[in-house]
RNA sequence: GCGGAUAUGGCGUAAUUGGUAGCCGCGCCAGAUUUAGGAUCUGGUGCCGAAAGGCGUGAGGGUUCGAGUCCCCCUAUCCGCACCA
């Protein structure tokens, strides 16, 4: 029988599917392993090569695992709500439902085509009601919980109103979105609307004023990328900042955590990095500056406004203020006289996006006509506002220090401010000295300290003198959770009185309801806005529901924990599961979701961790990056005005206009002639000139896109070599983590490769033959030195070094005519997670009744592959030379010996004396003269 | 600007982690077989050189008996973050 992979690759699929080979369950016996991708969102477009390469990576390390005698966790679902949907929705009508289950056909029937191990009876799809119910669950848990920053913990909410009715909340250091005192009695005097509107600023999940890009006209909030030069991108009507009441979950409350967790973990350091980044501690001081008084209102309160830093070191140079447009403390240091030019320049910056302020740094501002008191110098200096200063973070004013910050010092030349240097010979004269080193001066008590020793000894000042406090501020933001559209999970809240209440648990899921069109309301509300009956009935009451949907990571968040008990009704996951399978042991995706998916997920776990319905506070143990598989353009060079192309090596000739070419249409850069005649109607009178009878195109490395004609899909592949080779393919591309273009070129290899590996275990008449003979030393050698690099390459994820190992293997064998069964048997089993038809095939042929994946890994013997002489290079001033075979166990006084006594030694010393003799055992000998 | 990563034949890559650089595959060359090959098999293939030999891991320097690997300093490419005070 020849390799027929069609037949193979058919019948074992089939096999696997209809005997749910794959099945898992909780076995308290064996040790779990779980191992995770990152669900796909099912786009119209299909797979193409570059989607199943973290899938097959995780594929062949569960199927390893498992033979290791792991029980392997390795499930698959879909991430189903999206935006995509919507917008085809919008466009056709047609209900995302139904395109959205179309294209899970789709990429079921391509997954299954690769031979994964995956159990499908815990498949998940985040648009099905039974897994959005334990989204809305999680949703109504933050509702009804607050963060606690002594206990370092999420608690329920109800805690919290029990403080405040006996004692307020003066004691307490909660997360919270706006600092407010109060005492129980004026808690027990505020209307139930008052608590609920002070509870809401303490809630992990909150609604509160967030700015947004809103288009009036669309009637939607949109997203950065959404807007262009404050227009919307779809229509072009124009885009305002606006403050909207939005859902967020109180994510900052989680970062130090956050923060601290990625010790724990192995992720790659540039992931981490990236999300330390993100996250961005940063430690420092709030200063609070008196305002100069008679320029003030007469409400005392406001005559501070404090400001953060992390260089307190540096009050000394502080010669100006900047607030930002947006912040608070404007209204109160504006002066009559100035009013109408702040306004006018807080109107001009708020036509423009945040993202296009960061893209065009021209300085700008304004002066306020006020001015603040520096605490430290107790000189008057001048506010002004300007929109490099940022009202989300810290406080939303800055005290300027233009010698020692780069923003400053532009924003003071710009106006003409002065500049004062405080550290000994810095040169300010065309930059500033933003380096945290030196030695202070002009800085009074600071003088003559070092840098770092004046901000620790600032920032004390600042704490005994109660000038401020020490405070360390992050960069994270809570995110915002509501979405104006429809094709996402509904919140399980309803409004009474304005404000919102969570719905009953035992009414989940609150199920998406039909709407006549996705677009928003004519009065401007969310899709949701039109559907009938969007009612929660409570005490014979019917109340409004809301109206938004939550976003696309909401219901990935938590998807790992599902997988693990996906048909509970009764739970999330029941905790006999999550104590079984605890987190994620192993998990493969792209780097893109470092500051998305991988943060909330986080954020997400840890915070069922603290209500205590699951076992871990780190959702992913290991995380591997699979790098993205780029597109390789093919190209072809019409000759301008005529209908004729000029090969690659002749087109310099010509004068000629690049144009993509389907790289199906072409075989090694060689173009198929006929076939590019029939792709598209005005090439059927195509001419060409060709080289060497070949017309060869030229190519370059792009994304991979369909307008880019770059796409390869997978089922092509599987039909002309078959899912093993594809398997085996992409990891012999090269490392698993790094970005490459797929180049069909060289897959023939592997193939070539995996019809060597069949014919070992046949005859020349095809037929299958083995023999029973003892092997020799020799070929256990070949097989146990294979075993264990394969062994630690897989543990390492250098998938492809283990193909070079497979093929280095076989061609050994080849050469010896090896065909036993004693070989071939175990070399099957370290072969079938990589290409697992044809694994599973040899396996039942050699006689086994059980699936392959059943066997267990073989060991190797490392006293098979010790020598008893050892090839040693001897080396001449460090070049070496020619090599001599010494024993294993030979003295220095042998080793020496035999390399003197040898006649090249003679020839390369040339009658000089050795200066120095340098023996590594079993390495190499190298000779100094 | 800050941070991270990478740099090796014509190409994708490998190197027991400081010990004979270039494994494996593609491509190319030669041969065998074949009516034929975009099939199969065998051998060769870093560069210069007829050879002896010399040179060679982005550039330059250093440590070492010995450096692709460690240190310093450039350069290029890719990826994050980016007015975060």
């Amino acid at each position: 029988m020849e390799y027929n992979f069609l037949r193979i690759e058919e019948k074992w699929q089939k096999s696997w599917m209809q005997n749910r080979v794959y099945k898992t369950e909780i076995d308290p016996d064996k040790p779990k392993f779980y191992v995770l991708d990152m669900f796909p969102y099912p786009s119209g477009a299909g797979l193409h090569v570059g989607h199943p390469l973290g899938y097959i990576a995780s594929d062949i390390y569960s199927r390893y695992k498992r033979l290791k005698g792991f029980n392997v966790l390795h499930p698959m679902g879909y991430d189903a709500f999206g935006l995509p949907a919507e917008q085809y929705a919008i466009e056709t009508g047609q209900h995302p439902e139904v395109t959205t289950e179309k294209n899970i056909e789709r990429y079921r029937e391509q997954l299954d085509k690769l031979g994964f191990c995956f159990d499908w009876d815990r498949e998940v799809k985040t648009c099905s009601p039974e897994y959005y119910k334990w989204t809305q669950w999680a949703f109504i848990q933050m509702f009804q919980s607050y963060y606690c920053r002594d206990a370092q913990q999420s608690r329920p909410i109800a805690e919290l109103i029990q403080v405040f009715e006996t004692e307020g909340n003066q004691r307490l250091n909660i997360a919270c979105t706006e600092e407010i005192r109060f005492t129980a009695t004026e808690w027990k005097s505020k209307s139930e609307k008052e608590q609920q509107e002070i509870l809401m600023n303490y809630r992990i999940a909150y609604l509160a004023d967030t700015m947004v890009n809103w288009c009036p006209q669309l009637g939607t909030v949109l997203a950065n990328d959404e807007v262009v030069n404050g227009l919307s991108v779809r229509g072009g009507y124009p885009v305002e900042q606006r403050k909207m009441r939005q859902w967020s979950l109180r994510v900052s409350a989680y970062a130090q955590r956050l923060l601290d967790g990625l010790e724990t973990i192995e992720w790659s350091e540039s992931l981490k990095e990236t999300q330390k980044n993100w996250i961005g501690r940063s430690e420092g001081a709030e200063i609070r500056f008196q305002l100069a008084g008679e320029l003030c209102n007469n409400d005392l309160d406001s005559h501070f406004m404090t400001v953060f830093t992390t260089r307190a070191d540096t009050i000394f140079g502080v010669t100006f203020m900047v607030l930002a447009p947006e912040s608070n403390y404007v209204a109160q240091v504006v002066t009559p006289d100035c009013k109408a030019e702040v306004d006018a320049y807080i109107a001009s910056t708020k036509r423009r996006t945040e993202r296009e302020r960061i893209a065009d740094r021209k300085v700008s501002g304004v002066f306020s006509g006020g001015y603040a008191i520096n605490p430290f110098s107790g000189e008057k200096v001048p506010v002004w506002i300007s929109d490099y200063v940022l009202a989300g973070y810290g406080t939303g004013a800055i005290m300027a220090v233009p010698a020692h910050d780069s923003r400053d010092y532009l924003f003071a030349k710009h106006f003409d401010l002065p500049i004062i240097p405080l550290i000994e010979g810095c040169d300010i004269s065309k930059e500033s000295f933003d380096a945290k080193e030196g030695i202070m001066c002009n800085s009074g008590f600071l003088n003559g300290l070092t840098v770092p020793e004046a901000i620790q000894k600032a920032k004390e000042y600042v704490r005994n003198n109660n000038l401020g406090e020490i405070k360390v501020n992050y960069r994270l933001r809570d995110a915002i959770f509501s979405r104006q559209r429809y094709w996402g999970e509904p919140f399980p809240i309803y409004y009474r009185d304005g404000m919102p209440y969570t719905v009953a648990l035992e009414d989940l899921p609150i199920e998406l309801p039909e709407v006549d069109k996705f677009l928003p309301t004519e009065t401007g509300e969310p899709p949701l806005g039109r559907a009938k009956n969007w009612f929660y009935d409570s005490e014979n009451k019917k109340y409004p529901l809301e109206l938004n949907t939550m976003p696309g990571f909401a219901g990935s968040s938590a998807y790992y924990l599902r997988y693990m008990d996906p048909h509970n009704s009764e739970s999330l996951v029941s905790s006999e599961a999550n104590q079984y399978w605890r987190n994620v042991d192993l998990y493969i995706g792209g780097t893109e979701h470092a500051t998305g998916h991988l943060i909330y997920s986080r954020f997400w776990n840890k915070f069922l961790y603290d209500l205590g319905v699951i076992a871990e506070d780190e959702p992913f143990k290991k995380l591997v990056n699979q790098g993205m598989i780029q597109g390789r353009s093919n190209f072809v060079y019409r000759i301008n005005g005529t209908n004729t192309f000029v090969s690659l090596g002749l087109k310099d000739e010509y004068d000629t206009t690049e144009l993509h070419v389907d790289v199906n249409i072409v075989n090694n850069d060689i173009l198929d002639l006929k076939r590019f005649k029939a792709w598209k109607p005005e090439y059927e009178t195509a001419e060409f000139i060709l080289e060497d009878g070949e017309y060869r195109c030229g190519y370059g490395v792009e994304k991979m896109s369909k307008s880019l004609y770059n796409v390869v899909n997978p089922d092509d592949i599987v039909v002309t070599y078959g899912a093993d080779t594809l398997r085996l393919y992409e990891m012999f591309l090269g490392p698993l983590e790094q970005s490459k273009p797929w180049d069909t070129k060289g897959i023939d290899g592997v193939h070539r490769f995996l019809r060597k590996f069949w014919r070992l275990f046949h005859n020349d008449e095809h037929e299958f033959y083995v023999s029973d003979d003892a092997p020799l030393q020799s070929e256990l050698k070949i097989l146990h030195k294979t075993i264990k690099k394969v062994q630690s390459d897989i543990e390492s994820f250098s998938f492809n070094t283990s193909v070079s190992a497979f093929m280095i293997c076989v061609n050994e064998l080849g050469a010896l005519k090896c065909n036993k069964r004693q070989i071939l048997q175990p070399l099957t089993i370290i072969i079938s997670p990589f290409a697992p038809h044809i694994g599973e095939e040899l396996w039942r042929l050699l006689g086994n009744k059980t699936s392959i994946v059943d066997a267990s890994f073989p060991e190797y013997d490392d006293n098979l592959l010790v020598e008893n002489l050892i090839e040693y290079p001897v080396s001449f001033n460090g070049k070496t030379r020619f090599t001599v075979q010494i024993a294993i166990d030979a003295s220095e006084e042998t080793i020496k010996q035999t390399v003197f006594d040898n006649p090249q030694t003679q020839k390369f010393m040339n009658g000089k004396e050795a200066k120095k003799i340098i023996i590594v055992k079993g390495k190499i000998v190298n000779i100094v003269i």
